[in-house]
DNA sequence: AGCACGCCGACT
DNA sequence: GTCGGCGTGCTC
């Protein structure tokens, strides 16, 4: 038998299968979607079988030398394929659709420990260990012991060249080690090794004394599973020397077993309960079910109003999946994965339910995501990379909230995941379901050409209102002499919320979490020496980051400018917010989530469960607490300033915007109590901020569509973002000059190619940055030209080091 | 990406 | 004359 391999060399010459054979020994072993160590040139590296064959019927594959010269896998890394066939075949379509390897495709789908570490040895020959050197240093030491060469190189450095020479005269000889990260966790546990029987003769030899050593007998009978030692402790207070005169007696036994770390042991869940459907609930859920029924491809985009129970929707749709003997996947956004969340699905789908995100150690996420491989879970819920959970009959996949950016990698493999949803559902015959309040202007531009069918839940569960919308013109404030932060109206509604105790969420719409360092007398800014970005201030070692680098500096006494020593950092303005409404408000009580408050782990929560106990007034915070909150008695929302996203670098400032404002309205009044929100700004007449308050996403769409026409952008064209990068600024130049003339007479009159300009962060890690991009509607032969394009990119990265990176849809511009 | 092989400058 | 610089080419 032959194995097509794709091995772990991420580069465009090696981008192709190769061939080995499979020792019969191994045979038994080997399945496509196998991790192997194979031999390659004089190393050894972990590769993934995409194919098997029998030699006598074919031979070997085209390309692949004959027979005899084949080299044979070594190794076979796990007992259960971690890859199906249909994830091999989807990595191959990522790599032609977004410029990847296979193999970095096949990577991205797996956890973090599988991927396969090469590591160098040095050792003795047997020529050498008859006559041990006399001299001391780094052959005496391989006389002694094996060596990494890594730290060979660093304890030896001078000896370190004439390893060739020895290497040639057979007294040492190189070996290479593949190596994963995977750590399996042990326990010990207990089982009874008596039977009925048994035990009915034993017992009454016990005595007296000894009636913990009966206890624990009789609740192993009982529960007919083996229990972990550590509960047998705690349950029995029994010592542990008791319990190995009980093992000795050969009643039980004590083992090590290994078990999978649940980030989720110490909680139960109560069996959920299913709330009748709403009108429109139902009738989205039917075209839904028909689609699951009929076991057909089919794509959905649910717009649902915010409140108008989605998530219900989504439920009944999963469970219908499982009835059929199928499985689903839900994805969320990164940030709304919260507890609450994976409580919910706990309680409908108990321990068939495997949870993917990145708050887990790399371990616990392992063991998650064995269960979906091991077939335990027929239902994952996860981030973006939960899209790829290996099931076998995939029925069904929900992208809840699908405008979320987050759903775009931004590292390569570029992938998006409602696109490779898409893909999954369409090889398996499955159904994809995309839901949001607002959904990205492109989804509801396929929706109205009927690439999907849009589902519509206009109405709130319960008929509830939608909460009323003001919007205060904060130039008016100033014309009145209010330089408060607070508008007139949003004070008055925040005393009257707090007469009647009801709660509040206040929102400062600002972009991320980050803080900055500036001088007040002169306006510096600290900014990275390596990368053309202002330095990210963290308050937890009083140092300024660089998030592109690592570069840090400790926060400065005096401004390096101007010698001042007014230099202090900007946040969020979370702090001066909540200062003002002490001052405004004695006794108000302010629960405040921002990067200060929440970096600890597990404080996130922790806050959220402080606002929800009603230990505090106002929940006030940034970004994170826009999405998937819901507190009953919110009747306020109030965003404090709605134009900070607006004036962005970003043709999708407008979207993100009116998003924003949107998803945090749907905060208030979302059960009995009605809601208000108060969105102050400097330009109320903008049309994300007019149809945000009057909750008009198909006027938003008709406007921001004219708008998209006029400046060539999605979903009237699509894009392709090509950035180049070297130390220098001539040659990266060069290169883009270089690829621009190339591309522009092969590519369609229609399609419109921009630059080379520089990238707006122009410098990242001492490299600068120049980019190309193209804008196009209808390019058959694009995929094709920009392979073409990362051939010639390569060359010039090994003859002059410039730096090629395709993004093929790009969500951010930089 | 590594690694080996191979062809030209500064040292014994 | 050799050691070692990194250009070139290959990996089943």
């Amino acid at each position: 038998m032959i194995a097509q391999v794709i091995v772990e060399v991420p580069v465009n010459r090696t981008n192709r299968p190769f061939d080995y054979a499979v020792p019969e020994w191994l045979e038994p072993m080997v399945a496509i979607g196998s991790r192997v160590v194979v031999p390659f040139g004089p190393r050894k590296l972990q590769g993934y079988v995409i194919n098997l064959y029998d030699a006598e019927e074919s031979g070997t594959q085209e390309g692949a030398p004959s027979l005899l010269k084949l080299k044979e896998i070594e190794q076979v890394q796990d007992d259960v394929p971690p890859l199906t066939l249909e994830l091999i075949q989807l990595a191959e379509w990522m790599s032609r659709q977004y410029l990847c390897t296979w193999v970095s495709a096949l990577q991205v789908m797996l956890p973090a420990v599988l991927k396969g570490k090469t590591k160098k040895w040095l050792s003795a020959t047997e020529q050498l260990l008859a006559g041990p050197p006399q001299q001391p240093g780094l052959l005496q030491e391989l006389y002694w012991r094996r060596i990494e060469f890594e730290e060979a190189e660093k304890q030896f450095p001078q000896e370190i060249k004439q390893v060739p020479g020895w290497v040639k005269a057979g007294l040492v000889s190189f070996d290479y080690q593949v190596t994963d990260k995977i750590t399996r966790k042990q326990i010990s546990q207990v089982t009874l090794l008596l039977s009925d029987e048994e035990l009915v003769q034993v017992l009454p030899t016990i005595p007296e004394r000894s009636r913990r050593a009966r206890q624990l007998l009789l609740l192993l009978q009982e529960t007919r599973e083996p229990m972990p030692l550590s509960d047998v402790l705690t349950e029995t207070g029994m010592a542990r020397s008791t319990l190995k005169g009980l093992e000795q007696k050969g009643w039980i036994r004590i083992e090590q077993v290994e078990v999978f770390r649940d980030p989720y042991a110490n909680r139960t869940f109560a069996k959920g309960v299913k709330h009748p459907f709403t009108t429109w609930q139902q009738l989205a859920y039917t075209a839904i079910e028909a689609a699951i029924n009929g076991g057909e491809h089919a794509a959905f985009l649910l717009h649902g109003v915010t409140g108008s129970g989605k998530t219900e929707v989504y439920m009944e749709a999963i469970e219908r999946t499982l009835d059929l003997g199928r499985e689903a996947i839900f994805l969320v956004p990164e940030i709304s994965l919260t507890p609450q969340m994976v409580k919910r699905f706990k309680e409908r789908f108990g321990d068939r339910v495997a949870v993917l995100h990145s708050a887990l150690s790399q371990g616990e996420r392992y063991d998650e995501w064995r269960k979906i491989v091991h077939g335990h879970v027929q239902v994952a819920v996860g981030a973006r990379s939960a899209i790829f959970a290996p099931f076998k009959n995939l029925g069904l996949v929900i992208i809840d909230e699908e405008h979320e950016s987050s759903y775009k990698q931004e590292e390569t493999p570029r992938y998006h995941a409602r696109d490779v949803a898409m893909q999954r559902m369409k090889n398996n015959n499955g159904v994809l379901i995309l839901g949001s309040a607002t959904p990205a202007l492109e989804t509801y531009a396929l929706a109205t050409r009927g690439r999907y069918r849009l589902l519509t839940m206009s109405e709130r569960v319960g008929k509830r209102p939608l909460p009323t919308v003001h919007v205060v013109d904060m130039r008016d404030e100033l014309r009145q002499e209010n330089r408060s932060m607070f508008s007139r109206s949003l004070f008055s509604l925040i005393e009257d919320r707090l007469a009647k105790q009801e709660q509040i969420v206040l929102f400062l719409n600002r972009r991320g979490f980050s803080t900055f360092v500036m001088c007040r007398s002169c306006g510096y800014t600290l900014s990275c020496p390596h990368c053309d970005i202002s330095l990210t201030y963290h308050k937890t070692n009083h140092t300024s980051r660089c998030h592109y680098c690592g570069y840090t500096v400790a926060q400065p006494q005096h401004c390096p400018e101007c010698q001042s020593p007014h230099i202090r950092f900007f946040g969020t303005g979370t702090q001066k917010v909540e200062a003002e409404l002490a001052q405004l408000f004695p006794g108000i009580r302010v629960i405040r989530m921002d990067v200060d408050t929440t970096s600890r782990k597990g404080a996130h929560e922790e806050l959220l469960d402080r606002f929800r106990t009603g230990q505090g007034d106002v929940l006030l915070g940034t970004q994170m607490i826009a999405k998937g909150l819901d507190f009953p008695k919110v009747t306020l929302v109030g965003v404090i300033a709605a134009d900070t996203s607006l004036h962005l670098p970003d043709f999708r400032a407008a979207e993100k915007t009116f998003q924003l404002l949107t998803q945090v309205g749907g905060r208030a009044g979302r059960h009995e109590l009605k809601g208000d929100v108060v969105i102050q700004t400097y330009t109320p007449e903008h049309f994300s901020i007019q149809h945000a308050t009057h909750h008009d996403y198909l006027s938003f769409y008709e406007e921001e569509m004219r708008h998209r026409r006029q400046a060539g952008y999605p979903p009237y064209f699509r894009l392709v973002l090509i950035t180049f990068s070297h130390e220098d600024v001539p040659t990266v130049i060069r290169a883009a000059d270089l690829m621009a003339q190339y591309l522009k007479p092969r590519l369609a009159e229609t399609t419109r190619l921009l630059g080379p300009v520089a990238s707006p962060i122009a410098r990242i890690k001492d490299r600068f940055r120049f980019q190309l991009m193209l804008k196009y509607r209808d390019e058959p032969k694009l995929a094709d030209l920009l392979a073409q394009a990362t051939a010639q990119a390569q060359e010039w990265q090994k003859q002059h080091g410039v730096l090629m990176t395709i993004d093929v849809d790009p969500q951010v511009l930089l």
